[in-house]
DNA sequence: GTACTTGATGTGGTTGGACCACATCCTTTA
DNA sequence: TAAAGGATGTGGTCCAACCACATCAAGTAC
């Protein structure tokens, strides 16, 4: 049989050879995004493998944030293809961070390049741009820390948004979870929340102004003081990680 | 039973539960680097879910590289944990792509975002630093177009990993993939190849000249106008990415 | 006629059991 | 002593069945 000769020759396991065919059907264009993936025993039937392998391939492509696997029927039924690259980046980041393999202060820095370079070259037209400014007015009177660090995570978010890559978009939501997990604790350190409070509202609104004014190389510097000051604060050393010229 | 309990009201795929299991299990340091899972039968039994449910996960924990398979027996065999970030991500580019949501033109402004700013902090005894330079020497003598490809990525990634940072260090590799592929397939568009390997070469002198003499901000640009230049000789006009101030 | 009930259908989720290929270790045998 | 061959344990694959869930259509009561 074909799949026997390539699997014998290629060491291809079952699971491998599913995710080829769909991979192969993205490619092409036959799967886009939306489109659903025919059902786990029919895909089997298809290609000649056990509804197992099919779905081992699919929890991989899930994993992967390409597709989303609803039970019933209906619309929200069945395996859909989604794009949500972020995902994959977000678990990665995660589980090696779990392993110790990923400093935490390596993301950190990781960060602050990615958002430095980002408002540097922000659109000021860009529509993250406005929700970034919506999201400072909710800020603004936000009495609760953890929905104000939610808040922040979303602001820097829309910041990184702003430059329109989309890789550096999901590198930088991908680096979400580990941030908001991190900013959390690290307000436990904190003397005087409200003080901090205060002086990362004000600093958001220069480094919004300054994109507004063109200003990428000041809005860069902000960033990366407002960053990495909040990390010293809080009593973490991170890195340096000012991508300004040393 | 008190999975059922959790899976009922949380929906928490089985899978899941034994994902969440390993990673307790990695966070917690009882499994570490080289360490052994148990066997999925084992683990099945231990967790009280079916073998199925174990391989979903271990699935996934592979295609994050965090673990790795292996059949029969000795320190090959068993379900072993590594530190692969960049597979997960990798993977995760290439089908993010493959479903035309990760614009080439953006994967490589980001390339060359990460590796200016790499070059800009490189430290000049890493051991990086010498593997480029003996990369360098192997593709002086380099006849064959792709062997001289091969290598050039390699010691671009060489140049990523001697600022340090794994973060930054794993996304180059990530990236690394896209890149050959792209790289290779810019060179039939190269009016003279021998022309463009030679003006490359003595690029890659400068920069690495650049970083030994501690000039990060000479290496940066370099780095910057080394990438574009090649990709806009191959007639790929992608986005403007030099990092420095606009 | 309308509104409600009730199955039929099709989806992914989960399970247990069976068999295979493989790699090592250990016993048996020449 | 050294070679041959089973015993053991690993992941890889497949199958057949069942469950929970969501929708839809036919049937029923009013």
């Amino acid at each position: 049989m074909w799949s026997n000769h390539i699997k014998y020759h290629w060491r291809m396991r079952t699971h491998q050879l599913v995710l080829q065919w769909i991979e192969n059907q993205l490619s092409s264009g036959e799967l886009a995004l939306g489109g659903r993936l025919p059902a786990e025993r029919t895909l089997a039937e298809q290609l000649q493998v056990s509804r197992t392998s099919v779905r081992e391939a699919i929890r991989i492509l899930e994993a992967m944030g390409v597709v989303r696997a609803g039970v019933g029927s209906g619309p929200e039924a069945g395996t859909v293809v989604i794009a949500d690259p972020t995902a994959a980046l977000g678990s990665a980041l995660r589980l090696h961070v779990a392993t110790s393999h990923l400093p935490v202060a390596d993301i950190v820095q990781t960060r602050v390049l990615l958002e430095s370079w980002a408002v540097a070259r922000a659109r000021t037209d860009s529509p993250a741009l406005a929700e970034a400014a919506a999201l400072l007015e909710k800020m603004e009177a936000c009495p609760d820390t953890d929905e104000f660090l939610a808040l922040d995570v979303r602001f820097h978010l829309a910041l990184a948004e702003a430059a329109g890559n989309a890789v550096v978009s999901a590198m930088m939501g991908s680096l979400r979870e580990a941030i908001q997990s991190y900013a959390g604790k690290l307000t436990a350190n904190l003397p005087d929340w409200e003080a901090t409070a205060a002086r990362l509202r004000v600093e958001h609104r220069e480094i919004l102004a300054a994109i507004h004014q063109h200003d990428g190389g000041t809005a860069a510097g902000l960033v990366a003081a407002h960053i990495e000051g909040y990390y010293k604060e809080a009593g973490l050393g991170p890195k340096e990680s000012d991508p300004t010229r040393p």
